[in-house]
DNA sequence: ATGAAAGCGCTAACAT
DNA sequence: ATGTTAGCGCTTTCAT
């Protein structure tokens, strides 16, 4: 296996100097067309690529990459995050650096360090810690930072708009007459947004005047969790009518819940979309979010910031969208309406 | 915001030269303690991180980095795909350079540059062409290169066990009693996996003595195409009393047919896992996939050659696995005893 | 046990 | 319009 060639393979091959091969592959300096002609032919017969690492090590600046750290890519909602803001960073040329942290902030650490030493042009990260660390290393290292699907310390944020998508979601519910409505989801809501959802959840029984008892309020961590905690709900002496799942997995035991004990005649909302919602009998309605948008969305402010944008963070918000569904043709009663 | 400190920085802080302190960095040469004490002290002091890239240009070797090519984030396969890849590549102190082809050769190709000029050490790739030109690309570049999910030609290849899947889904249907069973697919099966998913029912079907008329194979791309599709193989003269979704696509367009049609007495197994499966009613039987595993077993096959190996090019089939839902709830997945 | 010099592949800054 | 020199940050000689 042969070396691979370099610039001064080529400017041998085409009886140039290195510079005059850098010219042209870079457009810079004036070229003649015959020199330029003989140049792509020498690069094309030793098939030539130029080495990216020697050239970002020689310009100085940040490498065309961008570390992108998830906690984990088997949640298809980090994935399709992950492919939002690849394809917005690929339109731009930049490479993207992918690191999971697992939701461990050590871990977070270690990925961030390894990114900047790679000299990352920016970073996009989910935090898991309390993102202190990350923000820390960043700042010395003058990359610039966007945290993704929650907030931290001193840098740009990008969220979904958790608190208004379940404020509407659970006054969706109340609209169809709802007075009591229960909320299923991961607690305690230390995590952001969780705090936020159930936040909404909070406001939109306030805003129709109506209380929001701790007892509506169920935690659960896994699906066979949630199908417990969704059936002690409705076992309440004043049960829910409808209930309000504030994510996938509480969305999921509650569905159990729900079928298993063949309640019809309870109400489910979910925050987070779900493949299956419209095949589910009745079709199941949620509050849905826009991964891909939110990668996307990052990607753009932190190369705004590396187009020299120096005002102070900022947060984006990206709206959820509310998906009602209903059954086309069919008598039995719908969760939803 | 400052120059980063460099290793002659370090060199200058500590008093030593710059040699010294690439010894103490690398463990390389023989250091005493006392100076080792001097620079890891400068080193913290300065919070200096050694440039990655200007190392391995010196080292002349390949990058600490593998590429990995998908066809798409937002396919929760292709990301936990991603996952998989890598955890086995951090924990050997590899960064992955993610790329997005969309299923579109010319894309791959560029992707596949971009990561070659970076001087990767290895390919993942999930080819989207014919594969070849990645294949002159990697062979080249001297780079090991490993197909993921589908097999291209001159390299590893990493794939589901999609047709002995495929026979032993539908060989359970027939095990059932069932005798006529509908493949509902992504067609024509030019695509790898829908190849050898349609040979596994075809072969299902002759171990169990039974044809395989073509007017019980019907394609569809899409969620409503997959629904009209599964109404028209239930409209024949002579219909299936079970149906065979050969992806989720299908799955979700036959789940919708059957639903809607409320035709309660027509079997229904799928190839690849469904997150609410177990959710439905009545619950959904799979062929499930095992994407992370697919994913680092192709990182740990590109880094075997890393290591060395010097075999010839070989295929590892990773097995999918029969997951049997009843009514229960439980699954029975036939493997785990 | 440590350092000086050379050079990896490339480009910025001056030549010419 | 092209070439020369120097040097990016690091590691490899080869000294000492």
């Amino acid at each position: 296996m042969e070396r691979r060639p370099t610039l001064h393979d080529v400017a041998g091959e085409a009886g140039v100097s290195a510079k005059t091969v850098s010219r042209v592959l870079n457009g810079d300096g004036p070229v003649a067309a015959a020199t330029r002609e003989r140049v792509l032919a020498a690069v094309g017969r030793l098939g030539f690529r130029p080495n990216l690492m020697a050239r970002s090590i020689r310009t100085g600046g940040p490498d065309s990459t961008v570390g992108l750290v998830l906690p984990d890519l088997g949640n298809p909602f980090f994935g399709a995050l992950a492919g939002g803001a690849e394809g917005a960073l690929r339109g731009r040329g930049l490479t993207v650096l992918l690191g999971c942290s697992g939701g461990d902030a050590a871990r977070e650490a270690e990925v961030v360090g390894a990114f900047l030493a790679r000299r990352t042009s920016a970073l996009l990260v989910v935090p898991s810690g309390g993102g202190g660390e990350t923000a820390a290393a960043a700042r010395a290292a003058g990359v610039p930072l966007v945290y993704l699907d929650r907030p931290g310390p001193g840098a740009d944020c990008v969220v979904s708009s958790n608190r208004a998508g379940a404020r509407e979601g659970v006054a969706h519910l109340l609209g169809a007459g709802h007075r009591r409505v229960g909320f299923l989801g991961d607690l305690p809501a230390s995590l952001y947004t969780r705090r936020e959802r159930l936040a909404g959840w909070r406001e939109a029984l306030a805003a129709a005047g109506l209380p929001a008892p701790a007892e509506l309020v169920a935690g659960a961590r896994t699906v066979a969790e949630a199908e417990r905690a969704a059936l002690a709900l409705l076992a309440l002496p004043e049960p829910p009518t409808a209930l309000f799942a504030s994510n996938v997995i509480a969305a999921t035991g509650a569905l159990l819940a729900l079928g298993r004990s063949g309640r019809r005649d309870v109400a489910l909302l979910s925050f987070d979309d779900l493949p299956l919602a419209e095949v589910l009998d009745p079709p199941l309605s949620a509050v849905a979010q826009a991964p891909a948008l939110l990668g996307a969305t990052a990607a753009r402010l932190a190369l705004a910031r590396l187009d020299g944008d120096g005002t102070p963070p900022r947060t984006e918000t990206v709206p959820t969208r509310l998906v009602l569904r209903t059954r086309t043709g069919e008598a039995r009663p719908p969760y939803c309406e």
